[in-house]
DNA sequence: CTGGATCCCCCAGGATACTG
DNA sequence: CAGTATCCTGGGGGATCCAG
């Protein structure tokens, strides 16, 4: 420990790891990504599927959510050229090894988030 | 509501799980509280030290954010009632019990989450 | 069926100035 | 030194309509 205020490296993790993190935040921080994935964690679904499963969400917004995951690598998108349009969005390898972490954050939430501001 | 067509697969999670889990990641979402939270780690800060360390972040911004994460129970503030005001911010144990979370998150942000956009 | 294009609202976050 | 009080802007997210 013997944290000298000038030690930047002591939890094996360089000094600009919070940049990093926030960009893994952000990356699942859509209001509908953590719904999405966890759908996804079960199987694959097609847009329809989604849109009514979430209930609340608009197609904009999905659509939306959606793209950035997509572009994040965190699902995978998969059209079908049928004459009535067909996509399938699945999870990928990251996304299911992203898993345990969340799992890791609910946990967390459980035994001291859950009793804070109830706003 | 619950699930729908789906076998209640069960990764140790109810159903609403996601819904717990966005405030979980809004308490830590904000653009400066993983650097707050960093800092903190170390040791207690004044404000002027964050606002001095962390490049980029204004009195206003600063101050809302420790209020939030205050509220939130991730930090401690303690105020001295001196001449020149002194306050001091510091970490719980929640923060502390949430830094796993945090190393498992950067840890797979390293392996799969880095190597797409953004760069 | 999927998903653009538009318009709108709200608020996190930035800049600046003022006090106890 | 620490923290308010204003004002301003960008972008996320909602609603609705149009299109391949």
């Amino acid at each position: 420990m013997t944290v000298t205020d000038e030690d930047p490296v002591d939890r094996g993790v360089s000094p600009n790891s919070h940049d990093a993190l926030r960009r893994a935040l952000t990356m699942i921080s859509g209001k509908w990504k953590l719904e999405i994935l966890w759908l996804l964690y079960h199987r694959t679904h097609r847009f329809g599927e989604l849109l009514k499963t979430i209930h609340g969400v608009s197609q904009h917004v999905l659509t939306k959510q959606l793209r950035e995951l997509e572009a994040d690598g965190l699902i995978t998108r998969k059209i079908y050229a049928e004459v009535p349009p067909r996509v399938e969005y699945s999870m990928t390898d990251a996304t299911r090894e992203l898993e345990p972490t969340i799992q890791s954050l609910m946990l967390w939430w459980e035994n001291h988030g859950s009793n804070t501001r109830g706003t």
